[in-house]
RNA sequence: GAGGCUGUAGCUCAGUUGGUUAGAGCAUCAGAUUGUGGUUCUGAGGGUCGUGGGUUCGAUCCCCAUCAGCCUCCCCA
């Protein structure tokens, strides 16, 4: 017999872990309601063909694909061809439908543009949705990076407001506040802006060379950027042009107001700048002074994702050593992959896992979440028994979660277990309590045991 | 796709410059204590030293291969 496993870059999660889990996922789902997002779940698998070619080259090499059912019960005629997409699955990057047709989802965001245009006629739009669901990635695990973590996404399609933009920032400074998650910066561009600075290195079409460089700044420096700018094929005059852009330093307004005189050649360019700062003003009246993370301009944020058309955000925590925790953006045509022109949408993912892992290490959970139940009854056996459960009944049904020891085993044995359980209380139903109709009640944290009615017993857990 | 580190008890890890019977802590079980847990004490069980091959009188240790896990680059949440 093998040891028992589980697939790479897989986990588990215990109980303890799961309660924190799902106080992050009530928080931010606590949110999503609040700004008036519909809840959406999608399948685990999609056909394969909706998914490639939409997260570009990369992004389709970490698709998991399915293998097909049946491959043995194939006619002949079928076999033949099968090992022939077979040996071109081997020879190079290759998918045929008639060996695999399906693959686990890779994000939220393509399932969700699918399902709009499935659903168009069904739809109120401006239509706005939440999704809190894992998705899965054939990339080598390492810290931060897993093959299955979940994502939570909001998103608005059909809209191209800027008050989209500015509601999805708050959802996002409001559900790090309300994890008391601090530290927090959440990164604002716009693909516009850089596209503009393409256009004044008088290389519109090296915006994504320009882009992928500039996204490095924080990890190899200006010198490092210059570097693979060159090796890009930018001039040197475009590169003094990103120097003087990415040199633009101040609070946002003033970093807006140098941007423009940079960019005022460039009319796409000039659409970004005014794009942010429109944002950036309904923001400022709908956001809440108590909201603790700071909101920057970024003119090096690029984002990875090749569908992004206009603003486009990323969230980091500095506070601990680990990717980025969120991101999102305006993509102005994503159902057109699937046939629907015309409707724009922009959305923000919540990379949970992540969030986890950085609350984990700041101790950022509240302590309560750790314990269940809030108090085991002891079983003492025959008469005791059928008390105790009568005892459980009225618990139960005064909101009281409670749970009989269900063997008749030794009185230690019992006690340890809910210890162990980290569990508040514990009653003893035995002889002499039941018959006179009350309860031994004993605190777990201070030791301390009273003989009480149910009633009693009841007050003062749930006082707790 | 490229590189680095690590595989020894259920878990976390010692260890042997190659030698007979491989250790600790935690966990588990039993007892001290058959109605009082979390503290303490006593005892017990538990290992093909990741797998395969090589060198050797002898390998958990050295060499090669392989698999798995972790980490870095790339890219991403």
């Amino acid at each position: 017999m093998s040891k028992p496993s589980i697939p790479q870059g897989t986990r588990d999660f215990s109980p303890a872990e799961v309660r924190k889990r799902q106080y992050i996922f009530n928080t931010l789902r606590t949110i999503f309601e609040l700004y008036g997002f519909q809840p959406l779940e999608t399948p685990a698998m999609e056909n394969l063909t909706t998914l490639t070619g939409k997260y570009g080259e990369e992004g389709d090499r970490l698709i998991f694909k399915i293998l097909n059912n049946g491959l043995h019960e194939k006619k002949e005629a079928d076999k033949e061809k099968l090992n022939s997409e077979w040996s071109k699955m081997l020879e190079k990057p290759f998918s045929s439908p008639i060996v695999t047709e399906r693959a686990l989802r890779y994000d939220l965001t393509i399932p969700f543009a699918r399902y709009v245009v499935m659903h168009q006629n069904e739809l109120a739009f401006p239509f706005r949705r939440y999704q809190m669901q894992p998705v899965w990635r054939a990339d080598r695990p390492q810290k931060g990076r897993y093959r299955e973590f979940w994502q939570c996404d909001a998103d608005v399609v059909g809209s191209t407001s800027l008050i989209n933009e500015a509601e999805l920032l708050c959802i996002y400074q409001s559900a790090f506040h309300n994890l008391g998650l601090t530290q927090v910066t959440v990164k604002i561009n716009s693909r516009k802006l850089l596209a503009g600075i393409a256009e004044l290195c008088g290389t519109p079409e090296l915006m994504m060379d320009i882009t992928i460089a500039l996204d490095k700044l924080d990890k190899i420096a200006w010198e490092g950027v210059t570097k693979e700018l060159q090796e890009r094929g930018i001039s040197e005059a475009g590169i003094s042009h990103v120097e003087k852009v990415i040199n633009v330093k101040g609070n946002n307004e003033e970093k807006l107001y140098a941007l423009q005189e940079i960019m005022k050649d460039s009319v796409t360019g000039m659409q970004g700048i005014n794009e942010l700062k429109q944002a950036l003003a309904y923001h400022k009246e709908l956001a809440d002074a108590a909201w603790d993370s700071r909101l920057e301009v970024d003119v090096s944020l690029a984002r990875g994702l090749n569908y992004y058309t206009g603003v486009i955000v990323e969230v980091a925590c500095k506070a601990v050593q680990m990717g980025s925790i969120g991101g999102g953006g305006r993509y102005d045509d994503l159902t057109g992959l699937f046939g629907l022109k015309g409707l724009s949408g922009v959305g923000v993912s919540f990379g949970i896992d992540r969030i986890y892992d950085v609350m984990e290490e700041l101790k950022l959970f509240p302590e309560q979440l750790a314990s269940g139940a809030d108090v085991l009854l002891i079983n003492f056996g025959g008469e005791n028994e059928l008390y105790a459960l009568g005892v459980l009944k009225q618990l139960r049904s005064a909101g009281v979660s409670a749970e009989l020891y269900p063997d008749v085993v030794k009185f230690d044995k019992q006690m340890k277990y809910a210890n162990k359980r980290g569990l508040q209380y514990v009653i003893l139903p035995g002889d002499e309590e039941r018959q006179k109709g009350m309860l031994s009640l004993k605190n777990f944290n201070s030791g301390e045991q009273k003989m009480l009615s149910v009633d009693e017993c009841i007050e003062i857990i749930k006082k707790n």
